[in-house]
DNA sequence: ACTATAAGTTAATTATATTTGACTTATATA
DNA sequence: TATATAAGTCAAATATAATTAACTTATAGT
């Protein structure tokens, strides 16, 4: 599974999607936008990621849809394949801004 | 779907799961455990999430186990429904600390 | 100790996500 | 314009996640 990515004949990314901002909470359409615009940014196709990961085509466009009836195993591969993760948030903002780390969640 | 919590007679969590850490990035297991303690601390079994949500108990444990074989969108209507959200990171840690959004993903 | 509630497991069935292969559409380069 | 690569769609077959119902085990309260 190399993470070397392919280019065209002029190193150039062919359709480079605009990278969302980084808000604290992220909806399935965001995580979906976040996830092809780093793979584009990696000029990756979609055939090079499914591929790597042994996941079809198909799957790959469905997760990059935003389409949520996916397993979450396929969405967790592609995520580590681009370098990316994720972290959770409770929405009653006590916790520490500084550190990140919270002792009370409810 | 009422989100009020559910109490035994004395007003007390039956078996209250230790909040984890909120470190940076999760693991599968680490979400669980986190989906898990917040509903404990919020007194629900998992019954009331499984009925209010329309999900069955077996699926609920598999997730609150941390089996990545489920279904995406049930992952998120619990998440949800606890009161919880996620946010993605870029691994590469180029984003800016203070405002944790980034222009350069890559 | 007894009872009630919650947690967790299991097997059979149902529902549906995934794969496959082919095909169309879009985009970039020569 | 013509060619090549990538994106995106589709239907049929397969793989597997989800449900159901029943059951066992664990925990808390009386």
């Amino acid at each position: 599974m190399s993470n070397l990515a392919k280019t065209n004949r002029t190193g150039k990314a062919v359709k480079a999607t605009e990278m969302p901002n980084l808000s604290e909470r992220f909806t399935p359409t965001q995580l979906a936008e976040a996830i092809t615009a780093k793979r584009t940014g990696m000029k990756l196709s979609l055939v090079d990621v499914s591929e790597a990961l042994s996941i079809s085509k198909p799957t790959l466009v469905k997760i990059e849809k935003g389409d949520t009836n996916i397993k979450l195993a396929n969405l967790l591969k592609v995520i580590e394949y681009l370098g990316l993760s994720f972290s959770l948030l409770s929405d009653d903002a006590t916790s520490k801004k500084e550190t990140g780390i919270s002792d009370d969640w409810y």
